[in-house]
DNA sequence: GCACCGACTTAGGATGTTACAA
DNA sequence: TTGTAACATCCTAAGTCGGTGC
């Protein structure tokens, strides 16, 4: 659908998007961060936290206190948010634009209307599995489902009950994968059907939950003696602090980040902190510090590591192996499940993306103390390593985290959560997708109300339907910006808005605005052309208020739900526009990679081109070029055989001939199998199709797919996908409409 | 009503592993 | 057997949204 997705559009988006945007660089002007110096905040969490096993609600009081104190590097922070928005819903908007981006196809109004009755999960008085109500108003759509329907559902409360969550029932969990092979690893035969059970209400998100807490990063292990840091052109050598810091850096000296100023600024700032005096003393230009001696050791490291024996590197796999088996899995409410990032993130220099203002600075080593941990009171506590200490033991089960920490470049808080494939993801993905579908119901009178609705009298309602509007189109979702240290919520700067004005725009073209969109833009333009943002604040500025106006005409109504629906139903309906029966299987596939590329387009989810994207597509051709000519010879081959035949009329020579014809057609399969694997390349050089298929494509669309054209599912998701899927394979039939 | 924050979800680059061709 | 491309997984930054407290 957008073939002609151009390399100026591309061009453009990837360009900002990485930071160079030389226009607003004046905005991130360097700002003294007041951001605490390294040690004093140590200090102060130390005393902060001394006595923080229990938690301690004025403790906490003081906490979230200090934490306000420090709000500089909280604006910076908005700042810096504000221009990563700004750009991406700049280069979005150029790139819908010109391809008339979300607008939704005219067929999905003709998308023949789902009678089944939706209703948010979140208000239903009982928390019913969404396919039993389907069950009950749609029996023959889902099935399986309906089979399912029959079976008795199992109740989870009371299996709690009945198996009191002592630690021996980890013993009998499902998905022990006892060898150690993983190409001798199955799946597990018996997998847990979460989705047949019923769901928690209340907000409970588990009633036991009991893992091994985290695993920390391993610690520095300092430098041979003879690998050197020069200062000034002589050796020095390095307190151990100060070499850490030193040694992140210089694995880095290859990393365009390096080269960076503001990379350069912070990370010379924060190494300053690490350092004793007589090294601050010392060490005062950055641009006279040696580190290619301890680049040299690490990339030396990293070879040996490629180079190492099977052994060796058996060995280092069983050693992973045996860390996931231990810390890779909680046990939630009887089921052994999954954790997706059991392990802290190791210290380093935080890479922030594009001009990030505080990309460089030292990313500290999280210790047990930074920690707090999250559990049931009756599960077996996770220990902290000797002579350690957690920060806080809780146990709140209205949250599915189990370990969380504050970061200390933009003082967030990090967690550790459950893997994709776990009940407690895999349901709100469901979820998620079942709000989508109800916004199908409701779309077409929702986009005719806000049609309407930019007629409105009221400038308020106007502005409302109007943002609306690019919500539902170009997935500009409304942002938070600070604005004379306030914060605003606001679509992008005007010169977003105004594209479709410039006259010699090209995007005017793009998007397929009512005259009264424009009429609203044009009143708010001429006014604020000079200004920054196109809406007031006075009316509508809060995103909350835009989602509560979406609560009211839709259940469960937010911004991002129109991307899911408009992901959703885009390859749905593509994959019936594309998909011909005629075709054979790797056609077919081709076929859905082209829907699951129009949705990557429409959400604008791009990637940089691989690196070796040139060569690997030369090499294809090269390939391509060779069985053509292959294939040339088969033919000649054939017809001196058939001429061969003729003459002689012979069973053998017949044979021959029978043998070349087959030879050509395996042949010619083998080059169309090519052709279609490079044009797949080459469509899909700039366009990552991973985001979309995880995260907005309703997976019972691509399961239905395959069940009704026989194609395998594992030619459409891989393992992972396929556990994080599990659900959606389960209980989508080839019936199944979004 | 505003500012801020916690708890998630989304995003895509980096790194590791596997499959396949030479 | 080796080198390389493709694919999978890991990692963590960034975005979203609702809640809270002033």
């Amino acid at each position: 659908m957008t073939g002609d997705h151009s390399h100026n559009d591309s061009q453009i988006n990837s360009g900002s998007k990485y930071g160079d945007s030389h226009k607003h660089k004046d905005k991130y002007k360097e700002r003294e961060h007041k951001h605490k110096d390294h040690k004093k905040d140590k200090e102060r969490e130390k005393s902060k936290y001394s006595n923080s096993e229990h938690k301690d609600s004025s403790d906490k009081k003081h906490r979230e206190k200090e934490k306000h104190k420090d709000g500089s590097s909280d604006k910076q922070k908005d700042k810096y948010k504000e221009k990563r928005k700004e750009e991406r819903a700049f280069d979005g908007a150029l790139i819908r634009g010109r391809e008339n981006g979300f607008a939704s196809p005219p067929h999905i109004k003709s998308e023949p209307e789902n009678e089944e009755l939706y209703h948010s999960p979140k208000h239903k008085k009982s928390l019913k599995r969404e396919h039993d109500d389907d069950d009950e108003f749609k029996p023959k759509k889902i099935k399986t489902e309906n089979d399912k329907g029959e079976k008795k559902v199992k109740k989870r409360r009371q299996e709690e009950e009945d198996i009191k969550p002592k630690k021996k029932t980890k013993d009998k969990k499902g998905e022990v994968r006892a060898d150690g092979k993983k190409k001798a690893k199955k799946e597990p035969e018996e997998k847990w059907k979460w989705w047949e059970e019923e769901r928690y209400t209340d907000g409970v998100k588990w009633k036991f939950l009991e893992h091994k807490g985290p695993v920390f990063a391993p610690p520095y292990e300092p430098l041979p003696s003879n690998v050197k840091f020069y200062y000034d052109g002589r050796p020095m050598k390095l307190s151990l602090e100060a070499e850490e810091v030193a040694t992140f850096f210089a694995k880095m000296l290859d990393h365009e980040y390096t080269t960076k100023d503001v990379f350069r600024k912070n990370f010379f700032k924060d190494w300053r902190k690490e350092m004793t005096s007589e090294e601050k003393a010392k060490i005062t230009d950055l641009n006279k510090c040696d580190f290619s001696e301890m680049n040299e050791y690490f990339k030396a490291q990293s070879e040996a590591r490629k180079a190492m024996t099977k052994q060796e590197k058996q060995k280092i796999k069983e050693e992973n192996e045996r860390l996931l088996l231990e810390y890779g899995y909680c046990v939630m409410d009887n089921h052994r499940e999954r954790i997706a990032n059991f392990r802290i993130e190791p210290p380093g220099l935080f890479r922030g993306r594009g001009d990030h203002p505080k990309m460089g600075m030292l990313k500290r080593r999280i210790r047990p103390e930074d920690i707090i941990v999250n559990c049931s009171k009756d599960s077996e506590h996770p220990k902290p390593p000797p002579g350690t200490k957690w920060k806080e033991v809780r146990h709140d089960n209205k949250v599915t985290w189990l370990v969380s920490w504050t970061e200390n470049i933009q003082g967030a808080i990090k967690y550790i959560m459950l893997n994709p494939s776990s009940r407690i993801k895999g349901e709100k993905d469901w979820q998620k997708y079942e709000t989508a579908r109800r916004l199908k119901k409701c779309v077409d009178s929702l986009r005719a109300q806000y049609r309407e609705d930019w007629k409105s009298k009221e400038m308020r309602i106007r502005q409302r339907a109007v943002a609306l509007y690019f919500i539902d189109k170009a997935h500009v979702a409304l942002r938070e910006a600070q604005e004379g240290g306030k914060v605003v919520s606001c679509f992008s700067e005007v010169r977003f808005i105004l594209f479709p004005l410039t006259p010699n725009s090209q995007s005017a073209k793009a998007l397929e605005m009512c005259s009264s969109i424009f009429l609203n833009l044009s009143i708010n333009c001429y006014f604020k052309i000079l200004m920054p943002h196109i809406f007031t604040s006075a009316l509508m500025h809060q995103t909350t208020i835009l989602n509560k106006h979406l609560q009211e005409l839709m259940d469960g109504l937010t911004a991002k739900v129109f991307r899911t629906y408009n992901a959703s139903i885009t390859l749905q309906q593509q994959l019936k526009e594309l998909t011909s029966a005629e075709e054979n299987v790797s056609a077919k596939i081709l076929s859905y990679n082209r829907a699951n590329r129009a949705v990557a387009i429409l959400c604008n989810h791009q990637r940089a081109p691989p690196k070796t994207f040139e060569k690997s597509m030369q090499n294809l051709q090269t390939k391509i070029d060779a069985k053509k000519e292959q294939l040339a010879d088969a033919k000649r081959e054939l017809k001196s055989a058939k001429a061969d035949a003729k003459v002689r009329r012979d069973e053998k020579s017949k044979k021959a001939v029978e043998t070349k014809k087959k030879a050509v057609q395996r042949i010619e399969e083998q080059l169309m199998k090519l052709e279609v694997q490079a044009t797949d390349r080459e469509e899909n050089k700039q366009i990552a199709l991973g985001t979309s298929k995880l995260n907005y494509l309703d997976p019972r669309i691509s399961v239905a797919w395959c069940k009704k054209w026989g194609i395998p599912v594992e030619k459409i998701y891989n393992k992972t996908q396929r556990e994080k899927f599990a659900w959606a394979i389960d209980m989508a039939d080839e019936d199944f409409e979004f």
